[in-house]
DNA sequence: ATCAATAATTAGACATGTCTAAATATCTTT
DNA sequence: AAAGATATTTAGACATGTCTAATTATTGAT
């Protein structure tokens, strides 16, 4: 029983985690293969492993759970995948598009204290670049009180861009040529009954906000 | 016949490179074996599979040697490497000693404009922290007029420390305790013929470099 | 409660990169 | 030039992670 997990393992771990923020109870076996763009027999193949090494709960045809051990590790993936995020688009220039392949493959780089001192480096922020939370070296983080534009009980008033549900590079192509970024305000004037669609202004601007983006951003209310 | 190379591949090509730099000719299998701890046999295994990609000429018996597009993607490696290792000591504070190995990860995440981007951050340096030479982006390099202290002409005068040879931690460690770093300036008083080691003064004091320091350091003359 | 649809698992295979042991080639020495 | 030493290659195996096809379990609808 080694230390040492594959950058599979890894994946699997993080994805898991991911799709367990989004849903309460077991994930299930198609879901994870689904997110991995793999058969489903591969992902029982994996998950028996992962079982074997008490990174997961796993209940045959019900779905796994991710045990403390397996949290932690995927924890501490999210952790460095996210400062590295921050530290392409800060340090070096990317657009925020770009930036979510290569942190999948920097945040496999292992070291004691590599992650703790990019930390420092980029001054402990919370948020990524679309505006996701960073948790700290004790995996603790602080969601923004946030909700998805689409869910707002009233469309009405001030509300602010906190972060995006979806990261493909398709949706933040969309977001840009809507003049979208995280941190903009967004006066809501009202839905279109008839598909979902928001109105709303940015900066005094009209603008049309289809339920597909609506759906995939995250908002908050000012005051 | 694919683009994507395989860490293992990654690594033999580097391997490959960094020893041809140190001799000429055809590099053997059990130099190869040696230098990556694995076995000859395994080393002959990959050797034909590079030798299929064209990446190395293949000589069975004799030995292999970089193929253009071999030395390519090998000086690439090299570049990042170098480029991290500064990135790791200059930014995020690490000793000269301890970044190897987290390079040695870094340098394989793939992207198109990663690494130039990364120069840039660091202002193109020209030499990594142990004074090994950075290629540029058209893989082009200057090696700095240096020479093994041990083979000098003549140990007299004053020399500047220009780089390593070796970078394992046993030795950054043993040059630490001397107060050797890079661009340390040597007052070179003469050589003990009993066992090659020679007598110095750093800044007024004196110092006695044994011969398996001087094997392994590179000095420039100063005028 | 049964049947069809859906989901999950097993069986058997493959690719990659590694290994040890055995066989073969090359080199060195006399 | 032959023999012993050294270096290299081949043969056969294994571990990891993947796949497709076939089988089995679960769920949902009537």
């Amino acid at each position: 029983m080694s230390k040492y997990l594959s950058r599979s393992v890894q994946d699997y771990l993080k994805a898991i985690y991911s799709m367990a923020q989004h849903k309460a109870g077991l994930i299930q076996t198609t879901e994870i293969a689904d997110r991995l763009t793999t058969s489903p027999a591969s992902v029982t193949d994996m998950i028996k492993k992962l079982a074997a090494k008490d990174l997961v709960d796993y209940t045959p045809y019900k779905g796994v759970k991710l045990t403390k051990p397996g949290l932690k590790v995927a924890t501490e993936l999210i952790r460095s995948h996210r400062l590295w995020e921050v530290f392409l688009v800060e340090k070096l220039g990317y657009d925020w598009g770009d930036v979510h392949e290569i942190a999948e493959q920097l945040e496999h780089v292992v070291s004691d204290d590599l992650t703790d001192r990019l930390a420092a480096f980029l001054g402990h922020p919370s948020y990524d670049p679309h505006g996701d939370p960073i948790p700290d070296a004790q995996g603790r983080y602080r969601l923004s009180n946030r909700v998805l534009l689409s869910q707002l009980p009233r469309v009405d008033g001030l509300v602010k861009v906190q972060g995006l549900k979806t990261h493909t590079q398709d949706f933040t192509q969309y977001l840009d040529q809507l003049g979208i970024v995280l941190g903009t305000q967004l006066d809501l004037q009202g839905i279109n009954a008839f598909d979902k669609s928001i109105r709303a202004q940015i900066a005094g601007t009209d603008l049309l906000i289809p339920a597909s983006i609506a759906s995939n951003l995250y908002v908050s209310t000012i005051q």
